[in-house]
DNA sequence: GGCGAGGGTTTGATCGTTCCAAGGACTGGC
DNA sequence: GCCAGTCCTTGGAACGATCAAACCCTCGCC
């Protein structure tokens, strides 16, 4: 059986081409009548439209770019995979799909990939989400006025645009307030480095719970360890916490930290209790207590704020964002202080 | 500045616009001092063909489609993970781009995707990753001549196809080895139900090595559990096995289930040793030995297949199909047998 | 009764590429 | 000096959709 086209379609309905593609893409453009008629023969032929061929005219493909990082550490590469399927989920539900484009961390490389996708593929827009501070492809993207979202806020003052991000303080201050209502007073942190904004936003969570809690903010710069993130690196800090601070709980700022904790803490009589952040299946599998992004709903914001640009009345809300609040989830980590 | 077309190429270099396609796409055809003429021209305008026009001609879109599963364990979905961001590089090295459809478990909403997208999109292939026993996705693409690799292997007699697999046989018997390296010599499995193709081709490895160390068939069905996948799995399958077995090693079908041998294990003295499969980050987080599947090479293999019969001279070699070696990852779990 | 308005439909051009059949230049042989 | 053959180039048509403008009614109004 050949391909149904629109010429196909409009032969058998009786009417020109430009009638059936009114009936699919402006509706009230076209007799009640008429439509029935046409969308009977769309039925028959069973048409579907070449998107190619729309595209070639339109100048949209129907299509956002989303990045495959390349895999370093594999714990938090978890948290993208979810990601990844509720986008792709959501986009599919209203008529876009995604196309992956792999590229290394440098801004230039990533940058050279849009001109291309944009170029050759007609991309309607970008969903990116590992967004530094004074990023370049934001700015890139914004001057020429691509479509984009990102999961992740802007931190850095530069330009406006519309992005979707989990609220790290409010999540750390979740479980640091969980673990002072189990007991706990003194609650250290396992925290990232100063330079890096999101560590610095979910230790906020903690300073914030804590100091409510009594403690003064000099008090707390001794009870936490601040470096880069990785299982080794929370083993050693917790060895230090222990040993400087004799916490009876300890809140991380990623999983990757907490597991390193709990290594740690393995051979210690009533060890302390341990929260890590992003629910990743380590954190399940270890019996870890965490503070989970509520990554589904975050997909269907990205999706709903790049859709609205692009599908939009024309009233498109740049500065449109969205910060969602995480939940934690109470494992077997969360014990209540030792007596 | 305008989009470079073909035409504007064309009589930028002083010739038609043919002669430009062809120095593109066929560029035997052209004499060396006009290619020449016509390269400088293309690099001046910065001129990229346009995909979407090139696609209505041709029918051939130079993009393949993937599949992201819908989340279940996240353990295992690291595994994809890592498979998805190679996939996409080899792809994308040899011009071609993933696409990414979203389907639930249930092969006829899948194949209405295949439908839809091949109608529309003129996707060039796919990529499948989890066929099962008389898959009929396998059986659909095969019969409308679409190109597609499996990553695994097609176990019933259906119908050949180019696939790319891991041996999961000689996996688990490269972890049996080492631990009978090791010196341990009862050593227990935690396997995967009978019904489940790649379990049993994962436990034909133990069977192997056992026997070649003296065990008989019967004997080694003393010492197996066979049960579906997860880590509560693991973990009470495991106390059976501390029970009727006493093993000084484990070895278990996947990381989940190791992983819930050394919960089990963790209250016990002189703890058997274990390994898992799939060297998952979990694994890594927890210093557990495991296998390693190489899924750079899967992906590389897989890319490879589907393009020799996509961009291949005719003689496609329907047939074709690879089966890789994993290798063992040895860490702390890995432990001698006590004495 | 003629004229303008406006809803509904049709017509022809167009997007950028490749396919096709035919045209032109150059070589070598007689 | 002509012709065949080779090699390269050319212009027109086609892929399947949308855009823009023209067209044809019917209706209401003066």
């Amino acid at each position: 059986m050949p391909r149904a086209t629109l010429e196909l379609v409009a032969a058998r309905a009786g009417v020109s081409r430009q009638t059936v593609s009114n009936v699919l893409n402006s509706p009230q453009l076209v007799a009640a009548e008429t439509a029935e008629r046409v969308r009977a023969a769309i039925e028959e032929l069973d048409y579907r439209p070449h998107l190619a061929a729309r595209q070639l005219r339109t100048r949209r493909s129907h299509v956002l770019g989303l990045r495959v990082p390349p895999v370093v550490d594999g714990i938090n590469g978890a948290v993208l995979d979810r990601f990844l399927h509720a986008v792709t989920e959501q986009a599919q539900e209203r008529g876009y799909r995604i196309l992956l484009y792999a590229a290394p961390d440098v801004d230039e490389v990533e940058i050279a990939q849009y001109d291309e996708l944009l170029e050759t593929a007609d991309l309607d827009g970008f969903v990116l989400n590992n967004i530094r501070l004074g990023d370049t492809r934001t700015s890139w993207l914004t001057e020429r006025g691509v479509p984009f979202v990102t999961f992740g806020r802007p931190w850095g003052a530069q330009g406006a645009h519309p992005w979707v991000d989990v609220d790290g303080a409010a999540g750390v201050r979740l479980a640091t307030e969980h673990l002072l209502g189990l007991g706990h007073r003194r609650i250290a942190l396992l925290g990232w480095p100063q330079d890096d904004v999101v560590g610095t936003d979910r230790r906020r969570g903690w300073v914030d719970a804590m100091t409510a809690a009594g403690w003064t903010e000099d008090q707390l710069l001794g009870m936490q360890t601040l470096q880069r993130d990785g299982v080794e690196v929370g083993v050693s800090a917790t060895h230090r916490l222990l040993a400087d601070v004799g916490p009876t709980a300890i809140v991380a700022v990623s999983d990757s930290l907490a597991l390193g904790a709990s290594v740690a803490l393995r051979a210690v009589a009533d060890p302390p209790a341990v929260i890590g952040f992003d629910d990743t299946p380590v954190a399940a599998a270890v019996d870890l207590s965490s503070v989970a992004q509520p990554l589904v709903e975050a997909a269907e914001h990205a999706v709903s704020l790049l859709l609205s640009r692009l599908d939009g009345d024309g009233t498109h809300l740049v500065e449109q964002h969205r910060l969602l609040t995480p939940h934690l989830v109470v494992r077997g980590s969360s014990r209540p202080p030792a007596r």
